[in-house]
RNA sequence: GCCGAGGUGGCGGAAUGGCAGACGCGACGGACUUAAAAUCCGUUGGGGGCUAACCUCGUGAGGGUUCGAGUCCCUCCCUCGGCACCA
C-alpha cells in the first residue's frame, strides 16, 4: 500500500470530528495557551493566501498542544462590511444570503485543511447574537464618554457612497476598496475617542511585537512635542498656533491660517473678501491628497489682517494657505521662512522677509540659500541671543508660560476613529433621536437593534435604513414620545476589535463574554496575521482593550501578547486578486495531492514572515518526501545488514539532534528550516535503514519522526502512527523531547585555516584541547604546504570549530 | 524627502563573526521498464587542474574593522513596505 492522501485525509477528518478530538475544555487544569489567527473575511472562496495564514499558525498551535498546553485555537468569520454588500448588489442577492453562503463554503474548505479548530466556538459577526454585543460595547463606550457625535470634514467615497476612516484612504488619495478618489464632506458622524489613548498606545511594554509594526503605529500616531503660542490680533483678541520650534519665534514674518479656520471669515478685510472666498472654494475642490502633496507649489492669499508677535512685538500679515490643515494643531501656524522649508517657499513666492534667528556654525550674517532647519545659535532674538537653539526651545517656552502667552503642548497626528457608515451591511448604531430628550441610547435590554432584512440596500449616499419606516420610527425610552433611530451602521473594524474575547465563551448570552472564562483565556498568547492591519485592526484592538479596561470589563492592557506577521503569498509575482485573475484555489491541489502536501509546501517556500511566490513546480518534492517517509516507516529493507552499536548510537544522535532543531524552529516560526532539518533526518534514516532497521533505536527514530511531523501533516502522521501499531491519536501524544547529551556531537570537523583560508578539514573529538588541535592541524600535509618556509605569527583556536594559523613571509 | 526590511547558484532559499550555497525544485547522467510515468542511485556556483590531490574567483557596488566578514561599520545603487506640506 502506498501513500494515498485522498483516501486517508477525509477518513481522519471525519473521525476527529466524530470523536471531538479538538474540543477545547474550559475546565482543563493544564496551562492555557491561546493561539489566534486573524479571522477571514467572508469574501467567497478560500485561496492559497488563507492557507498561508492559517496552516503555519495551526502547526504552531498543534505543537503547543503536544507540549502539554490546553490550547484555544479558534476560527470564525468577519462577515459584515462593504465588500459583501457590493458583491450582493452586483449579483442581485441579499448580502445576508451571500455572506452566509460564503461562510458555508469557506467552512467546508477550511475543514479540508485539517486544522485543530473547535468548531463549536465558531463566531460569525453578522449574526444578531454576535452584533448584539457589538452594539452593547458601543453603549459602554458612549457611557464612558468615548463615543461622541460631531460634525466633521470627513473622507467620502463617491463610489461606495459612504465615509471612510483615514486608515481606509490609500496614500494616493483613493478608497482602499474601490480605488475611487476620495473627497471631503462635512457630516455629522459618530467617533470613538482613540486620541485619548494616543500616549498609552505609543508604549509597547510587556508585549512581544515585531519592531516594524510598533514603528508603523508610532509613525501613525505621530507625536510631536512643542508649544502653543498665543498671537494677538489688532482688535485685542488672541489666537493660538502650535509649534515644535519655539526657538525660532523671533523669526516669524507672517502667519498662516487653514482656509477653514473659524477666524478667517471675521478677519478678512472687505478688500480681500473676493480673493479669500475664491481661494477657499478652490481648496474645497481639491482632494485631500492634492492638498497634502509636498510636490504641489505653495499658494496662499492675504486676509488683510495682521497678527502681533508678543515676543518681538512685531506686526505680521495673516494669510491663508491650503498647506495648513484645520485638523492638526490649532489650524494656524507661525511662519519662519529662515528655518522651515515650507515657509521659505512661501516667502520666496510672495516676497515675505526672511529673518535668520538660528545661526549655523560659521554663519556670516548673510542671506540663507535655503531654510536652515538644524539646531544652531540663536541670533536676532533679543534677550535669548547666544543660546544654543536646543536650549532656547526650553527657555522660550518657560518665558511664554511665565507671561501667560502659551504653554507646552503635545500634538498627535492620530485622529479620532470615525465609525459611522452610510451603508446597510453592518451593525446598526444603537442610538435614538427624540425631539424632546435629544440623543438617547437604546436601553441595553432592547438589544440587539436588529438589522431589518427587507431593506432596500442600494447605496444612495444616505443609509438605506433611512427609508425603512418600521426601523426608523421608535418610541423614546425616556419620555415615551416618538423618536427616530440612528440609521448609520458601524465600521466593521468595530466587530473585529473584540472578537478575540468572544471565543472564550462564544455562546454566552448574559454579556459579550463570561468574565471567568475571559480571565482564563485572555489575553491572546500568539496572534498571527498580515501586517496590512498595523494601523487599523491592530491599533483599534489595542485602543478597545484599553477602553474596556478603564470601563472595568477586562484587567489587562493589551489584547495580544505576542504578534507575528506572515508575509504575502504572491502568484506570478503579483498579489492575488480576483480582478487580476491570478487567484490560486487550493481545492485543486487538495483534490489531487492532498492537504498535508499543500501545508508542507507553503511552509517550505521560505521564511513565513517574508511570504513568497506560489509556483507549484516545487510541490512535488514535498509529496515525494512524504512518500519516502511512508516507505521508511512501513517497509522492511530488501537486504538487512546487522546492526552494530555504532549505528544505533548514531541513529539516536540524529534523532535527538533533530528534535532539538525542530523544537527550536517551531518556537521561532522558522518552518522552512524546521522542514529542512526533518528532510535531512529522513535522508539519514534512508541511508541507515539497512543496518538499523528493527532495532529499538530505529523504532524510536520512526516514532519521533512521526510525532515531529504531526503538527505539519496531521492526517499523514495519524495514519502512519496507526500503521506502526500505536494507539490513537497521535495528536494526543507529547511532543518528543531531546537529551542534550545525545544531541551533542562527539566528533567534529575541525576546520584549519591559514590566514583565514580553509586548507584542511580534519575529524577530531569535540572536546579536543587547543594544543592537540594545533598539533593536529600543523601536521596535516596540505597545511604544511602552506606554512613551509613561513613564520607563524599567530594561532587562533575556536573550541570545537576551527584553527586559524596566521603566517608571514 | 524621512524611517524600516531586503539584495546569496538556473529557481525557492540555508548559514550564534568561523567550512558560503544546508534542504528542496529544476537540469544532466545512470538503474528499473518493451516504452513512458513513478521510484531509486550519482553529478550539479564560475574558472583552472590528467573529470586526482589541489588552486583560484565568488553573497548588489566600493571602502573599512578583524586572525577571519554573506554577517559588523561607512558611502553608494536597486527592490519592497510605512510615513510624508503634521507646523
Amino acid at each position: 500500500m502506498t501513500y494515498d492522501p485522498l483516501q486517508i485525509e477525509p477518513k481522519w477528518q471525519a473521525k476527529w470530528e466524530a470523536d471531538g478530538l479538538y474540543k477545547v475544555a474550559d475546565d482543563d487544569p493544564r496551562p492555557k495557551w491561546y493561539g489566534l489567527t486573524m479571522f477571514p473575511y467572508t469574501s467567497g472562496d478560500l485561496h492559497v493566501g488563507h492557507w498561508y495564514a492559517m496552516g503555519p499558525s495551526d502547526v504552531h498551535a498543534r505543537f503547543k498542544r503536544m507540549q502539554g498546553y490546553n490550547v484555544l485555537h479558534p476560527v470564525g468569520f468577519d462577515a459584515f462590511g462593504l465588500p459583501a454588500e457590493n458583491a450582493a448588489i452586483k449579483r442581485s442577492i441579499h448580502p445576508k444570503k451571500w455572506t452566509l453562503d460564503n461562510v458555508d463554503n469557506m467552512r467546508a474548505q477550511l475543514k479540508t485543511m485539517g486544522c485543530c479548530y473547535d468548531w463549536d466556538r465558531e463566531i460569525i459577526t453578522c449574526l444578531p447574537d454576535y452584533y448584539r454585543w457589538t452594539q452593547w460595547f458601543f453603549l459602554k463606550l458612549y457611557e464612558a464618554g468615548l463615543a461622541y457625535k460631531a460634525k466633521a470634514s470627513v473622507n467620502w467615497c463617491p463610489e461606495c457612497q459612504t465615509v471612510l476612516a483615514n486608515e481606509q484612504v490609500l496614500d494616493n488619495g483613493t478608497c482602499e476598496r474601490c480605488n475611487t478618489t476620495v473627497i471631503k464632506k462635512d457630516l455629522e458622524q459618530w467617533f470613538f475617542r482613540i486620541t485619548k489613548y494616543a500616549e498609552e498606545l505609543l508604549t509597547f511594554d510587556n508585549i512581544d511585537w515585531p519592531e516594524r509594526v510598533k514603528l508603523m503605529q508610532k509613525n501613525w500616531i505621530g507625536k510631536s512635542v512643542g508649544t502653543e503660542l498665543t498671537f494677538g490680533l489688532e482688535d485685542g483678541r488672541d489666537f493660538t498656533v502650535f509649534t515644535t520650534r519655539p526657538d525660532t519665534v523671533f523669526g516669524v514674518t507672517f502667519v498662516v491660517f487653514a482656509p477653514e479656520h473659524p477666524l478667517v471669515q471675521e478677519l478678512t478685510t472687505n478688500g480681500q473678501k473676493v480673493e479669500v472666498e475664491a481661494y477657499i472654494e478652490a481648496t474645497k475642490k481639491q482632494t485631500e491628497i492634492e492638498r497634502l502633496s509636498s510636490e504641489q507649489e505653495k499658494s496662499g492669499v492675504f486676509t488683510g489682517a495682521y497678527a502681533i508677535n508678543k515676543l518681538s512685538g512685531q506686526k505680521v500679515p495673516i494669510w491663508i494657505a491650503d498647506y495648513v490643515l484645520m485638523s492638526y494643531g490649532s489650524g494656524a501656524v507661525m511662519a519662519v521662512p529662515a528655518h522651515d522649508t515650507r515657509d521659505y517657499a512661501m516667502a520666496k513666492k510672495y516676497g515675505f522677509k526672511i529673518k535668520t534667528v538660528i545661526a549655523p556654525d560659521g554663519y556670516d550674517g548673510g542671506a540663507l540659500e535655503q531654510a536652515y532647519t538644524e539646531p544652531g545659535t540663536m541670533v536676532n532674538s533679543g534677550q535669548f541671543d547666544g543660546q544654543p537653539s536646543t536650549q532656547g526651545k526650553e527657555s522660550i517656552s518657560d518665558f511664554v508660560e511665565s507671561k501667560g502667552w502659551g504653554k507646552r503642548a503635545i500634538s498627535y497626528r492620530l485622529r479620532d476613529w470615525l465609525i459611522s457608515r452610510q451603508r446597510y451591511w453592518g451593525a446598526p448604531i444603537p442610538m435614538l433621536y427624540c425631539p424632546k430628550c435629544g440623543t438617547v441610547p437604546v436601553p441595553e435590554t432592547d438589544l440587539p437593534v436588529l438589522l431589518p432584512e427587507d431593506a432596500e440596500f442600494r447605496p444612495t449616499g444616505e443609509s438605506p435604513l433611512t427609508y425603512n419606516d418600521d426601523f426608523v420610527n421608535e418610541t423614546c425610552p425616556k419620555c415615551g414620545g416618538v423618536a427616530k433611530r440612528e440609521t448609520d451602521t458601524m465600521d466593521t473594524f468595530m466587530c473585529s476589535s473584540w472578537y478575540m474575547y468572544r471565543y472564550a465563551s462564544p455562546q454566552y448570552d448574559k454579556g459579550p463574554f463570561d468574565p471567568a472564562l475571559l480571565k482564563k483565556w485572555l489575553p491572546v498568547d500568539m496572534y498571527t496575521g498580515g501586517i496590512e492591519h498595523a494601523n487599523m485592526h491592530l491599533l483599534y484592538s489595542r485602543f478597545f482593550a484599553k477602553a474596556i479596561r478603564d470601563i472595568g470589563l477586562v484587567d489587562f492592557d493589551e489584547p495580544f501578547t505576542r504578534l507575528f506577521n506572515q508575509g504575502i503569498i504572491l502568484h506570478e509575482h503579483q498579489k492575488m486578486s480576483k480582478s487580476r485573475g491570478n487567484v490560486v484555489n487550493p481545492d485543486d491541489y487538495v483534490n489531487t495531492i492532498g492537504a498535508d502536501t499543500v501545508r508542507t509546501y507553503l511552509m517550505f517556500i521560505g521564511p513565513w514572515e517574508l511570504g513568497g511566490n506560489w509556483d507549484d513546480s516545487g510541490i512535488n518534492g514535498m509529496l515525494r518526501w512524504l512518500k519516502r517517509i511512508w516507505n521508511l516507516a512501513l517497509e522492511a529493507p530488501a537486504k538487512k545488514a546487522s546492526a552494530d552499536e555504532k549505528t544505533t548510537k548514531e541513529v539516536r544522535h540524529w534523532t535527538h539532534k533533530t528534535i532539538k532543531i525542530v523544537t527550536n524552529d517551531i518556537e521561532r516560526m522558522r518552518f522552512n528550516v524546521m522542514l529542512a532539518a526533518l528532510m535531512e533526518f529522513t535522508n539519514y534514516l534512508g541511508k541507515a535503514k539497512n543496518a538499523a532497521f528493527d532495532t529499538d533505536a530505529w523504532r524510536e527514530a520512526i516514532e519521533d519522526l512521526i510525532l515531529m511531523l504531526a503538527p505539519t501533516t496531521p492526517h499523514f502522521a495519524e495514519e502512519l502512527w496507526q500503521r506502526i501499531g500505536k494507539p490513537y491519536s497521535v495528536h494526543n501524544q507529547p511532543f518528543p523531547t531531546y537529551d542534550e547529551k545525545l544531541a551533542a556531537e562527539d566528533e567534529i570537523t575541525l576546520i584549519v585555516q591559514i590566514n583565514g583560508k580553509v586548507r584542511a578539514k580534519l575529524t577530531a573529538p569535540a572536546s579536543i584541547p587547543e594544543d592537540e588541535a594545533l598539533e593536529m592541524a600543523l601536521s596535516d600535509d596540505n597545511v604544511k604546504v602552506h606554512t613551509n618556509g613561513k613564520t607563524i605569527v599567530k594561532k587562533v583556536y575556536v573550541p570545537g570549530k576551527l584553527v586559524n594559523i596566521v603566517v608571514k613571509g
